[in-house]
DNA sequence: TTCACGCTGTGACAAATTTCACAGCTAGAC
DNA sequence: GTCTAGCTGTGAAATTTGTCACAGCGTGAA
């Protein structure tokens, strides 16, 4: 089984993979691409070791050929097709985001129960009643869902979902949602992520005051 | 040295608390904590070991004091004092969540460089111009600095905060930003997250459908 | 008061993850 | 062709993180 830690760095390899290649790299050490992930190079070789791709002693990784191996492992040639629950203002700033499509996903449709909100496109984005969330995703094949509904409402979204056949989430509610085993769920929660970011930006910076009175 | 996931698991702890208590629930076990997080009790009596409160074996955690312990740990009862860079889509779904202000977070400042956007209020929050950053923050006590700016703008924004005395980040831009050691980094990349959501979600999704066809 | 149940707190253990360190290889120099 | 510098791939060690299991204790019952 492959780790979670794994696939979040080996995604952000094909992101800075792609900045290179568009800059012009044609080879790339280990160690260049640790520096621009922020890693070590030893973590970046392990990695690489569980997509099967081999570089080259002398001249490294093909950045090209690592690209079309990240592809294939991955299996996202075609984009990340998805839909999106709840257009409040998070879902809209989602939508203006990825419907614009420099990224490989996909929005394919859009949910709320407001009817002020539904029958019409946002960003390009076909915007459905809640209640005709099960048939319209049926029709689609939908790899993963964009939960951005109100905490309250969250576990009864994904229920809904999952009965519908996905199984990979991104939560941004700021709920533990309760899956089956088969599904995947990744929180995004920004309140708890600031609160982490306040708790270190307040310990480091007692750290530093101190080592500044010591000297 | 206490690690980033247990801080995780701290804040939402205060976060389930927090909504337990508005329910009425005076004691807590364990088990009860646990199942709310979604982790082992064990987990939870270590977590709780490292801000030093202690519960009773027969009524378990007093749900009121264990708030108060985890406040004060955080030191957080004033709320987090933050400024937003990067008045985009998510840069304004950001300041009209939090600016409502049913979270301790506060938004004391927004900044971008399009003059369109800059002197007026969005939600509430005053927004100024990426030039008078450094004064403007001068001005506050900031502890957390949310990043929305695009990904080519980030390492300036991020220098020119780390140049006004703040320590801790919140990164939504796809990049990895570079920082001394005495300030950190939480980075949320939507992008990369739904990828990890997507690529799990297939292979759950496969595992589900070979397992229907062994039957 | 005494007893017993079932929880907490924690040392010891197990698993997961990262880093080390080095054998083996490959392209370029000569 | 031969040599060499410096990389990759990977077992093994180290570190980090999570779980187990149980001693010890506090509360309510009798």
């Amino acid at each position: 089984m492959i780790s979670e830690k794994t696939i979040s760095r080996l995604t952000n390899y094909q992101t800075l993979l792609r900045q290179q290649q568009s800059m012009g790299t044609s080879h790339i050490f280990s160690h260049q691409l640790a520096d621009l992930a922020r890693v070590t190079p030893a973590q970046v070789r392990r990695d690489l070791m569980v997509i099967g791709y081999s570089g080259n002693p002398r001249t490294g990784y093909h950045v090209g050929d690592l690209q079309e191996s990240l592809m294939q492992f991955f299996a996202f040639s075609t984009g990340i097709p998805t839909v999106l629950v709840g257009v409040g203002s998070l879902g809209r700033a989602l939508l203006s985001y990825f419907m614009t499509g420099r990224s490989n996903i996909r929005i394919l449709a859009a949910f709320d129960t407001d009817p002020v909100k539904t029958g019409r496109s946002i960003s390009g984005c076909r915007v459905h009643p809640m209640t005709r969330l099960r048939e319209t995703v049926a029709d689609l094949t939908v790899t993963c869902g964009l939960i951005t509904v109100p905490g309250t409402e969250a576990q009864k979204v994904v229920d809904a979902l999952i009965a519908s056949g996905i199984h990979g989430f991104v939560n941004f509610a700021p709920v533990r949602l309760k899956v089956p085993p088969t599904v995947f769920v990744e929180n995004l929660d920004v309140t708890s992520s600031i609160e982490k970011a306040a708790f270190f930006a307040r310990s480091y910076s007692l750290k530093t005051q101190e080592e500044q009175t010591h000297e």
